[in-house]
DNA sequence: CGGAGTCTCAAAGGCAATGG
DNA sequence: CCATTGCCTTTGAGACTCCG
């Protein structure tokens, strides 16, 4: 029995991994180090033979692959040997193994079936409705690009979260009992799937009410004026209606929500989650949901699903062509509405009415966290908008006004208030730079504005790095001269330019550019005092902080850009009331699911031309193409929808083999593939359909 | 002669991204 | 993780002129 196991643990294939020389290498002198056995082990991992005869022991295999492992993931030795110490420790015994290997045998042989033979699916009851059954191969994520995404968005069946052996994704029949399922595979035809939390990138927003059809939904959805979700999922009871849809929104590019994640990214993802909730109130959406990282499975055979817009978003500005969230939910009026943004600086308001300058400083900050709304050149649409509308010199004294009224709230009225306000106000005007405007400037380039950070590209970033860090530096200077003539005991503007040069240790040049700002180094050196007073920490420093939150959401997709092409805007495709949206041809990459001829879809996330509905039960075998708006001419229309009947053709090919494929076109007009041409069945099929 | 003021240009220096 | 690149101002050396 023992032995058998033994064989059974060295059957999986020697570490031979492809992915770099640097790896091998390490790898080999891991090995060595651990178990050098003078021959071909070493140099090429232990085979099923050298295990079988008993030069290598399934312990030693064990920390082979263990020493792989660890240095895969750039461990010191320290830590590895921790670990593999504890490894050793809770170790199964061998009956265990035997156990453990006889499980993931029969798993293995579920997935080759499902894969295989494909799925049987027995009639049932599926989120409080019946669902026929019936048989069918292959998997739903084959028939949208946006599916296939979806399902990047959950864990990996095994072993994904570091230190832990249990897997990682789960799924269930019904929402309260989720269990963990070995198997991806498996697990993608159940009700209920998690989403990973580590990396997360779909929205989920629950719609606790029915709907008629998935149309019916999505008109609702376009009615409160937000972007097309990408995916609806619920089950159809056995009239038709949508029975409380979960919605969602895929981003391409996941959000890191580890320790290491950025701060900005995160902040700015929960507040569109916050926001898409928010919105979607009137349909019934939950705004206390308990568990947004649990959701109806879209890919699951007993479920609807409907996908309406088949491009993935991002989070902010996309050179490549997604489009963003933040933008067309419009972020900036929402500053400061929820809880978490806005709180903090209220805090510093009111603790900052006590104290000899409290008018100053606090007409300051009012200042600093009004600008935004006025300047021309704010990050704000709706600032930049107005301002332009009505002039910069109106706009300067419509955020005069604004200073003043705030700063009322906090103390009387009065003449020396009134000029305060003036003064500031024009000072903060002025001299707003929107690359590093930000309410708090210790923290960092651009950290306390997310949705403006994640509208920038790298380029962007990059600048706006280069100027933060200039401006630092000017800033030290302004504060080294300041301490000078603190020393030397008079205002700088009174010192000779030579000596204030020889007491400072800058250039006499330096000052000379900087003449006109003397007095702003002296309120920066009592800001930096202030402020390390309070924080305990007594040390002058006038160098840059280092810790700046700026995500790159843009590090991956270092692909051409080709895939964008702005085209005209043709009358048929103009939708009402949307002045802002920008219309593109997306052309899709072809792959083995899309059809190799990759077709021109015309699509825009505010009025997508048509819904792809998945019906769950026997109707998965019967993909409908529902069109949804009345304004795009019929070869437009065609051009739309041609390559999605691609890769339903495909898909059907693969689901159903020799049977014939069916999908209807708009509920009214069938189509069939085109292999399997019978003018009899496809009569029959239609009217089966509608 | 030394201080004040001006101009030019290359280097510095910090931030963000990238690639191995 | 680390070296490197790209970016953007600031900075400082050095040269020059003017003036008391």
């Amino acid at each position: 029995m023992v032995k058998s196991a033994v064989v059974q643990i060295a059957r999986p294939a020697p570490a031979r991994r492809r992915s770099g020389l640097r790896l091998r290498m390490l790898g080999r002198t891991i090995a060595n180090e651990y178990f050098y056995r003078g021959g071909s082990a070493a140099r090429r991992g232990p085979t099923g033979a050298d295990v079988a005869s008993r030069r290598i022991s399934p312990d030693e295999w064990h920390d082979y692959t263990l020493a792989i492992s660890c240095a895969r993931r750039a461990m010191s030795k320290l830590k590895r040997d921790a670990i593999m110490a504890s490894r050793r420790h809770d170790r199964p015994d061998d009956d265990d193994l035997v156990e453990m290997i006889e499980k993931r045998r029969h798993l293995r042989a579920e997935v080759k079936k499902r894969i295989g033979a494909g799925l049987v699916l027995e009639p049932d009851i599926s989120c409080g409705a019946f669902v026929d059954g019936v048989k069918l191969r292959g998997f739903r994520s084959s028939l949208d690009p946006i599916l296939k995404l979806f399902v990047s968005k959950l864990c990996k069946g095994r072993y994904t979260r570091r230190g832990s052996r249990l897997p990682s994704i789960s799924s269930s029949r019904d929402k309260a009992s989720i269990f963990p399922c070995p198997s991806k595979a498996l697990a993608l035809d159940d009700e209920y799937v998690t989403f990973n939390p580590m990396m997360r990138g779909v929205f989920r927003v629950d719609l606790d009410r029915d709907f008629a059809s998935t149309e019916e939904c999505q008109e609702k959805i376009r009615e409160l004026r937000l972007p097309a979700p990408n995916i609806i999922t619920g089950v159809s009871t056995s009239g038709g209606k949508l029975r409380r849809p979960h919605v969602y929104f895929v981003v391409k590019h996941s959000v890191c929500f580890t320790g290491n994640g950025r701060n900005g990214a995160k902040a700015l993802f929960k507040l569109i989650g916050t926001i898409l909730t928010e919105r979607l109130a009137p349909l019934g959406a939950d705004r206390f949901a308990t568990n947004t990282l649990r959701g109806k499975n879209p890919l699951c055979e007993r479920l609807t699903t409907a996908v309406v817009y088949s491009e993935p978003y991002s989070l902010g500005f996309d050179p490549h062509g997604c489009e963003s969230l933040a933008d067309l939910l419009d972020l900036g009026q929402y500053r400061g509405k929820f809880s978490n943004f806005g709180a903090a600086e209220d805090m510093l308001l009111r603790d900052g009415r006590r104290g000899s300058n409290a008018v100053f400083r606090t007409v300051g900050r009012l200042c600093a966290r009004l600008v935004h709304e006025f300047h021309p050149e704010s990050p704000r649409r709706s600032a930049r908008y107005r301002a332009n509308l009505v002039g910069t010199d109106h706009a300067l004294e419509d955020f005069e006004d604004a200073v003043l009224r705030g700063a009322q709230q906090y103390f009387e009225d009065c003449e020396q208030l009134r000029r305060q306000c003036a003064k500031s106000a024009r000072y903060f005007f002025t001299r707003y730079d929107a690359r590093i405007a930000s309410a708090n400037r210790r923290r960092g380039a651009m950290a306390a504005e997310p949705e403006y950070l994640a509208a920038l590209s790298k380029r962007e970033k990059q600048q706006a790095g280069g100027r933060y860090a200039a401006l630092k530096c000017k800033e030290a200077t302004l504060i080294r001269l300041a301490v000078a003539a603190e020393e030397i005991g008079h205002l700088a503007e009174d010192i000779g330019v030579s000596e204030l040069a020889r007491a400072s240790g800058v250039s006499r040049m330096t000052i000379y550019r900087h003449r006109h700002e003397l007095e702003r180094g002296r309120y920066l050196l009592a800001e930096m005092r202030e402020n390390g007073a309070a924080q305990g920490d007594h040390t002058i420093h006038a160098g840059p902080t280092s810790d700046c939150n700026i995500q790159c959401l843009d590090k991956r997709d270092t692909g051409k850009s080709g895939s964008l092409e702005e085209m005209g805007t043709p009358g048929a495709e103009h939708p009402e009331g949307v002045t802002q949206s920008r219309r593109q041809f997306i052309k899709r990459r072809g792959s083995r699911f899309m059809g190799s001829k990759s077709g021109k879809v015309r699509v825009h996330a505010l009025n997508p031309v048509f819904i792809l509905e998945i019906p769950g039960g026997s109707g998965a075998k019967r993909p409908r193409i529902v069109r949804i708006r009345d304004d795009v001419d019929e070869l437009a229309y065609e051009a739309a929808v041609e390559p999605t009947i691609r890769f339903i053709d495909d898909f059907g090919r693969e689901r159903m083999g020799n049977e014939p494929v069916i999908y209807a076109h708009n509920g009214a007009v069938a189509w069939k593939n085109p292999d399997f041409a019978d003018r009899r069945n496809l009569n029959s099929a239609n009217r089966r359909s509608s």
